[in-house]
DNA sequence: TAGTGGTCTAGACCACGAC
DNA sequence: TCGTGGTCTAGACCACTAA
């Protein structure tokens, strides 16, 4: 009979093993970000395989964005950078047409335990998450409110967390404190008419439109980690979309 | 001296000149859709080079969607389909929920050359462009209102092909008439209200909320050849995009 | 069973970057 | 100049598909 190896390692092709123990080791911070990794001759040597297959793996993960090849110098540990992986979201438009994309500084408003509504229960396959509110805006005038959703059995003690340690983005903190890193996210943007608490936080009246976007995040396994759905003022609304 | 070969072939690697053999043989038609490439041996040897670097090309391909690898098979290439290249476009939504992903018929309004207006001339760096006006619905809905602009010089007699071979889709005919291949897409959405000719199109009030859509497409060399600004009634409005 | 793509190896040489 | 990734080779063996 065969051994079964513990863990998912079900007789996975070489590249596919050293993929996954390579992206550990750089979710976990073993391998730092923006420093170099060691050579794939190294690799392949401390690994048992041929350079060839280190190769394969480390060309998937360049492919993902996690890591940066660069000829002559080494492999590089890629941060989460705003053009790299996760960042074509708002542009937040200026009045004028300027593609700067300012970070929008973040006003967290709660941080809750509570019963998934219908909704997102059936997105994250769990009734037990973490509700965030927070307003997102450009100096002192707000442009989104979202209301995020996140399983309390994976990010467990989310609720306290010191509010000096949450930035205005989310998907660091995930990563820093979770290991979790945002791979893949699903928008579904719709139109329609603010709600009295979505006027009161957008100072807009009741009744106004705006822009709803409902986003679904994955994490690196496919597993959905994070549910949002986000309001805007419909006037400065802009969102961008790259097909590939 | 070192001879200088035809075209763009500055000594660029192996793979990316039988890439780019392999790419012009499947939008010329000399690779039927829907058929077997010859195997990897096969093209390996009539082009003199190794299995390796073959292997490497068709990656390349089939990464794109231009073509599929079946294990056991062989290599096929892939007609444009819903699913592969370029349709996470519009989900248009039919009341409910559902991702019955319909294709909406197209009445054609008209085709004429015109000079472009400042954005469109930007966008597709010519003045010489097709305009082409139509409106998009299901069974007698209409959902959305297009002007398409096209540079003349790449897609020179679109004004005179016959109406009957243009379907509900452009693109298959920017691939059949102009070996066009449409291979990436930006979108821009924001909001407004209807001015008078959108508002007659869609049926609505002038005034009335719509969703716009502003786009670019670009062929497999990176260059603009398609300009679009699409305007759809905001209340049935529904939009999805992949982030990866 | 024959033929295809999928994995993996071991090693050659090239192009680039930093010292 | 040396070490790095980038290209390319020639061939072995595995896994799958279809006849």
């Amino acid at each position: 009979m065969v051994l079964n190896i513990s863990h998912t390692d079900t007789r996975l092709p070489a590249y596919v093993q050293l993929r996954d123990d390579f992206a550990s080791k750089i979710v976990s911070g073993d391998w730092a970000v923006n420093e170099r990794i060691p050579s794939e001759a190294m690799l392949a040597k401390k690994h048992g395989a041929s350079v060839g297959t280190v190769r394969k793996a480390v060309d998937g993960l360049a492919l993902e964005g996690l890591l940066e090849r660069r000829q002559g110098s080494g492999t590089f540990v890629k941060g989460l950078s705003f053009d790299s992986t996760l960042f074509r979201f708002f542009q937040v438009r200026d009045i004028d047409d300027q593609r700067s994309l300012t970070i929008p500084n973040s006003e967290l408003i709660l941080r809750a335990r509570v019963v998934a509504p219908k909704e997102v229960a059936e997105a994250l396959d769990t009734e037990n998450v973490i509700q965030i509110l927070r307003v997102r805006g450009i100096s002192n005038n707000p442009i989104l409110f979202e209301k995020i959703f996140i399983p309390s059995s994976i990010f467990d003690g989310f609720e306290t967390i010191p509010d000096g340690e949450l930035g205005p983005l989310l998907y660091p903190v995930y990563l820093k404190h979770f290991g979790i890193l945002i791979h893949k996210a699903v928008d579904d943007l719709s139109f329609g008419n603010a709600d009295k608490q979505v006027s009161h936080r957008l100072n807009l009246e009741t009744g106004a439109p705006v822009a709803i976007i409902k986003r679904t995040a994955y994490s690196r396994d496919k597993t959905p980690v994070e549910w949002r759905i986000a309001f805007g003022n419909a006037a400065h609304f802009r969102y961008r979309s790259e097909i590939t």
